[in-house]
DNA sequence: TCTGGGGTCCTAGGACCC
DNA sequence: TCTGGGGTCCTAGGACCC
């Protein structure tokens, strides 16, 4: 916690329905949803109007249309969204260097390298009322609410008191007593679930939360979350204004509006999924070792299955035969509502340099051994993913490997769900395949 | 026909290594 | 045949955020 309020939180008011009330102007005045419109659609964002019959975000598209049928129901311009965010960034970075985005529409300003001539309670006020204007002269109108206070965690809370278009400067020193009385889930890192465990031990407000020792907070909720509660509820917050964050995992799902039992279909939504990945890693510069598929069942389970390769990737070749692979040992047969792929442990290097240039050329798919130059303590000579040969068999790809036995998936372009079959880790009619130009021996 | 999509962080158990 | 501990990596699941 600094000596001066010198974090600022801004959070533009309702934010994907103010672009299109600014861009349409027949919405304006009206209530506004913006949001799936499919069948198992949720909304991401209503306007004031729209919440004054009780429409909030996450809640179900269903729900929200009984609740306010002569809304409008828009699926949402990202584009449009994003472009406002840049010009709103901008002006954020336009008066410190230390800006640190949370998504789209919320960020944090440090306001110690902002160049003002003191941090005291009325400069910091009138900077942001200013800041505030310059946004709305920016962007067209869109309001934002702006909180400031010593930390983090205090800019958030204040910019949440007086939204919409509102402006709060916590004073140092009184931000105990700006808690205390506040349902712990004011509190970043409280939700339902962790609501739910504290209220059934009698803590309901941060100043019940205070009173509890850190043990209990630990014995309740775990080590890291524990300690990080015990701390906020004390107004205690030191994290840094970072203003640059590396991704650490890029994926892609997609929810159905009726459950999808034909595994041929899935198979194939997987592929399209994974192209989708590997586009966005690429178009980053980013590969990744780690695939995950997700699944939702009919019942709303949430399944993962995951495979890590030897090094990383950005190929859709890859990503979607381990994608499809994962799905073979999950059961679907009660139908499957949402798919996802997804790739992480990701590396801003892109391919082995010997391999980078033959990637180049070819720009994506045809190259088909992902050679496995392995570092670190393990090194298994059959790594998930990896194109064999069997003198009998064919050609397949290598789904798993352990304790002596490698399993292969013979599947092609051809025969998309071709069998499997496992060998002994020595079986000497496997090999592993080589592409002819390539001409290395990676075993 | 309740319950999106894109993320982050944490936990816990097992494998494996020293 | 019995007995350890620490550290890291991997997988699966869950809570949470906007």
């Amino acid at each position: 916690m600094r000596a001066h309020a010198s974090v600022l939180h801004l959070d533009l008011d309702a934010f994907f329905a103010a672009v299109e009330q600014r861009d349409k102007p027949s919405l304006r005045g009206k209530p506004v949803v913006v949001g799936g419109v499919g069948g198992r659609g949720v909304v991401a964002t209503a306007s004031y109007e729209a919440r004054r019959f009780g429409v909030r975000s996450a809640m179900s598209t269903r729900e929200a249309r009984s609740r306010c049928p002569h809304a409008a129901f828009l699926s949402g311009r990202f584009h449009a969204y994003r472009e406002s965010s840049r010009l709103v960034m901008g002006v954020l970075r336009s008066v410190s260097p230390l800006v640190e985005p949370l998504s789209l529409d919320e960020a944090f300003v440090d306001l110690e390298h902002a160049g003002l001539p003191d941090l005291e309670v009325p400069t910091v006020t009138g900077f942001a009322e200013q800041l505030r204007a310059r946004v709305a002269e920016a962007t067209g109108g869109l309001t934002a609410s702006v909180g400031v206070g010593t930390s983090k965690f205090i800019a958030k809370v204040a910019s949440d008191l007086d939204k919409p278009d509102g402006l709060v400067v916590v004073p140092p020193g009184t931000e105990v007593e700006l808690l205390r009385p506040r349902h712990v889930s004011v509190i970043p890192g409280v939700g339902p679930a962790t609501a739910e465990r504290l209220r059934r031990t009698g803590i309901h407000t941060v100043a019940d939360l205070e009173s509890v020792s850190l043990e209990e907070l630990v014995r309740l909720l775990g080590r890291a979350h524990g300690t990080g509660l015990f701390a906020l509820a004390r107004a205690e917050d030191d994290r840094p204004v970072v203003p640059e964050r590396e991704a650490k995992s890029v994926s892609v799902e997609g929810t159905h509006d009726t459950d999808l039992t034909d595994r041929r279909l899935m198979e194939a939504l997987l592929t399209r999924q994974a192209g989708e990945v590997a586009a966005r890693l690429r178009k980053h510069g980013l590969s990744g070792r780690t695939v995950t598929i997700k699944v939702r069942l009919h019942d709303f389970t949430t399944l993962s299955r995951s495979t890590t390769l030897a090094s990383p990737t950005d190929r859709t070749t890859t990503i979607a035969r381990l994608a499809r692979g994962l799905l073979t040992d999950l059961d679907t047969s009660g139908g499957v509502r949402l798919l996802g792929v997804g790739v992480s442990g990701l590396a801003d290097w892109i391919q082995d340099d010997l391999f980078s240039e033959l990637a180049e050329e070819e720009d994506e798919e045809e190259t088909p051994v992902e050679v496995e130059v392995t570092t670190g303590r393990r090194r298994p000579t059959w790594a998930p993913g990896m194109d064999v040969e069997h003198a009998d068999l064919g050609r397949g790809w290598v789904w798993g490997s352990g304790r002596g036995v490698v399993t292969v998936r013979f599947e092609t372009a051809d025969s998309p769900a071709g069998p499997v079959r496992s060998f002994a880790e020595g079986d000497p009619a496997l090999s592993a395949w080589v592409p002819a130009e390539a001409g290395e021996d990676p075993a």
